[in-house]
DNA sequence: GCGACAG
DNA sequence: ATCTTGTCGC
């Protein structure tokens, strides 16, 4: 009656408490120079693990982040989706100042100093967390997602709503196709549709996931809508409305 | 030099 | 990310 090896999961995450301080870049603000920010990234893609998470987790988590209208203040959202009983199962929230500009390549310094603290509101358990924006489709491979994934150490998804690097040709037009985004010869991520008549996502690996894993689990949240259902209920969330 | 550029 | 109007479709 033991159970098989092959049916147990990654170790759920439980409540985050801590994360890895070696790896902390929430010390780091706008200093005027992104070099600073570029070694910090650098130093993240060493400890980058890619790796499948084996048969799909029931709890599933997944995090945003929207802005006030004058862009000085983040609201950032937590969920944990139960996907055998397609329902959420927690939400969460923080509101915070934001004093760190948006500029393209360098999103986590913007927003994960808020996400870490709308995680550690998290109660339940769960096994792998979704993340709005990519993962290894970065210049430097380490977008936010890999960049959150690997300061908790923690398995995490990259599904963006549009490209940041990478060539691609256009999926095939039903739920499901997808086509691989590649720079140079190296594929970073797949181009995936999740609805017909919808723009695609772009997947890629954040930390401690691969893309067939990225691929099964994303697709399998999809229930209607473009947006796998713990992100797009993450999204609502973090509106300010 | 010019264009591109997650959220 | 946010702002913004109408419009097409189920």
């Amino acid at each position: 009656m033991g159970i098989q090896k092959s049916e147990l999961s990654a170790t759920p995450i439980s409540k985050i408490t801590s994360y890895n301080r070696e790896m902390d870049m929430t010390d780091i603000r706008w200093t005027g120079s992104t070099q600073t920010w570029k070694q910090v990234q650098e130093k993240i893609r060493r400890r980058l693990r890619v790796q499948p998470i084996g048969p799909l987790p029931r709890f599933v988590g997944a995090c945003d982040c929207a802005f006030s209208t004058d862009g000085k203040r983040i609201r950032a959202s937590a969920v944990v989706y139960d996907r055998l009983e397609h329902r959420l199962i927690e939400q969460t929230y923080t509101l915070q100042n934001c004093e760190v500009p948006y500029i393209p390549t360098f999103l986590s310094f913007r927003e994960i100093p808020a996400l870490l603290n709308v995680l550690q509101k998290l109660e339940h358990p769960y096994s792998v967390l979704l993340v709005d924006g990519q993962g290894v489709a970065h210049p430097r491979r380490c977008g936010i997602a890999t960049h959150l994934g690997v300061l908790l150490d923690i398995p995490t998804v990259g599904c963006a709503k549009s490209r940041l690097i990478g060539t691609y040709e256009e999926p095939g037009p039903r739920k499901g196709d997808y086509s691989e985004l590649k720079e140079d010869s190296e594929t970073i991520g797949w181009v995936l549709r999740t609805r017909e008549r919808v723009k695609p996502v772009f997947l890629s690996v954040g930390h401690r996931t691969d893309l067939a894993s990225c691929y099964k689990l994303v697709l399998d949240c999809c229930t209607h809508y473009r947006l796998p259902e713990p992100l797009r209920q993450a999204d609502r969330l973090s509106k300010f409305h």
